[in-house]
RNA sequence: GGGGAGGUACCCAAGUGGCCAAAGGGGGCAGACUGUAAAUCUGCUGGCGUACGCCUUCGGGGGUUCAAAUCCUCCCCUCCCCA
């Protein structure tokens, strides 16, 4: 596809449109004035993950190119469930947890896209304002008879569904689409809202809106979709042994996450560059050629791993970051200071002991303690494996304890489970 | 409302009275190799105990039996066809 608009040529460069409708028009339309584009994210839990990275990306790319970005978090659709990518009906949240979820992703988001008022400032909004406002009879005559049964049942989202012997879809789920096309009429209505992106998942219900805007307003809405690097429940990518790759520190340090990425194969190191920075075309292919010639390098990862990790923590996150991955796998871990090591529980998974309970926890006991291990079953398999390193020692038996003197300057314990995975422990 | 097919461990899927904590595959974890890779090979994969062992699990409840995922019964849920 060829684009005369930068943002279009942008993304498209990068490869990150998957389907598009009426190219050509959007183009045009792109290039007579300022637009204006929205993404929608469910609350669905308590934090985005990496797999809501790439729309929310998308929507920076947006803004640079001198558009305006609508993030819409989806406090109505939320409560009924998108059927989209999902192999089976979901129950409901509750009312109130969706509320404070929703609430955590406006936060969240904004650390993404600049909000300061202006022809390209970002707006936040959430669906429940106008959806929660819906009554059932006006909207069954004035939006319901714009959506014929035949399309909507052929969604791949819903047939699939229908054509399982074990898992069906309810009516609800089913009206999502109708819903969320009636986002989009709506924020054409609110802010002139005439383009909207999403997961390739989304296609259908991005043309759906495309449509009732058409016939409602008579007027023209473009929409796009950005190829899916992840199933939507956060299984294949995005995941690490510890889970879900999220975006709050809370939950995935800043350095699980900067390992997340460091960790990418060569085959699709190049793609995420692409995807997930906003590094220049020459500097990527620069990275590509490096791969290439020296993969065990991996100056790609290494590029890929700090520039997510500065964009979604920040740069002194990512910073140390790298600085405790290289002390952990290229240097010794004994070498690290105090204050280091200090730094290090700031930015890896860390747990806290009492020194009075130290003395009474087997290995055994901290490794379950650190989440290393499900159970002590697990945790004295994994030593009989010959997979546990405490502060860089292969540990040999499983009833092995922790004394004083194995702590590394008096008070840390550096708990490795396999090859990468570790956990610090500090003295309270 | 009628008829049919189903609900087994993270997923798919065998199993139709004891040898079943439950085949096989996938996924996951780990070991070897390596580049903190890929591929490959090997081991583990309900919980508790170092271990002989104990406890919990086959949609849910009740029952038959020395013994049930397997038989009976009631209930719940899903899908398909017909109305």
């Amino acid at each position: 596809m060829q684009f005369a608009t930068p943002l279009l040529g942008d993304l498209a460069a990068r490869g990150l449109i998957a389907d598009v409708a009426k190219a050509d028009e959007l183009d045009a339309h792109l290039g007579q004035a300022r637009r204006t584009l929205y993404i929608g994210f469910d609350p669905t839990a308590d934090s985005l993950h990496v797999g809501s990275l790439l729309p929310l990306l998308v929507l920076r790319r947006v803004q640079i190119h001198g558009h305006r970005p609508i993030v819409l978090i989806g406090g109505g659709t939320g409560l009924i469930g998108d059927p989209s990518g999902k192999t089976g009906e979901r129950a409901l949240n509750p009312k109130e947890q969706v509320a404070v979820w929703a609430d955590r992703l406006k936060r969240q988001v904004e650390r993404f896209l600049d909000f300061t008022p202006g022809p390209t400032g970002a707006v936040l909004d959430d669906n429940y304002t106008w959806l929660s406002e819906l009554q059932l009879i006006e909207f069954l005559r004035s939006i319901g008879k714009h959506f014929a049964l035949g399309p909507m049942l052929g969604r791949e989202a819903v047939r699939s569904r229908m054509e399982r012997s074990d898992e069906g879809i309810s009516y609800t789920e089913f009206s999502y689409q109708i819903l969320q096309a009636y986002d989009f009429l709506e924020l054409y209505r609110r802010h002139g809202c005439t383009l909207q992106a999403g997961g390739s998942d989304q296609w259908g219900n991005i043309t759906a809106g495309m449509r009732l805007i058409r016939q409602l307003e008579q007027a023209e809405a473009f929409g796009f979709t950005v190829p899916l690097v992840m199933k939507s429940d956060g299984t294949k990518f995005g995941k690490t042994e510890a889970g879900t790759v999220w975006l709050d520190p809370a939950k995935t340090s800043p350095y699980e996450m900067y390992q997340f990425w460091l960790n990418m194969a060569d085959a699709e190191v190049v793609t995420y560059l692409k995807y997930f920075t906003f590094l220049p075309r020459e500097a990527i292919d620069a990275l590509a050629q490096a791969t290439a010639q020296a993969p065990e390098r991996r100056e790609a990862q290494r590029a890929l791993a700090r520039e997510v990790t500065t964009l979604v923590h920040g740069a002194a996150a990512a910073a140390e970051a790298e600085a405790i991955s290289a002390a952990f796998f290229s240097g010794s871990v004994e070498a690290l200071s105090a204050g280091q090591l200090a730094q290090a529980c700031a930015a890896m998974p860390c747990s806290t002991v009492g020194r009075g309970a130290l003395a009474g926890l087997g290995l055994v006991d901290l490794l379950v303690k650190a989440g290393l291990a499900e159970s002590k079953k697990r945790a004295r398999e994994l030593i009989a494996a010959g997979a546990v390193h405490v502060n860089g020692r292969r540990v040999e038996r499983a009833d092995a304890r922790a004394t004083a003197e194995g702590l590394l300057h008096g008070r840390f314990l550096v708990l490795r489970k396999g090859k990468r995975t570790y956990h610090a422990v500090t003295l309270a």
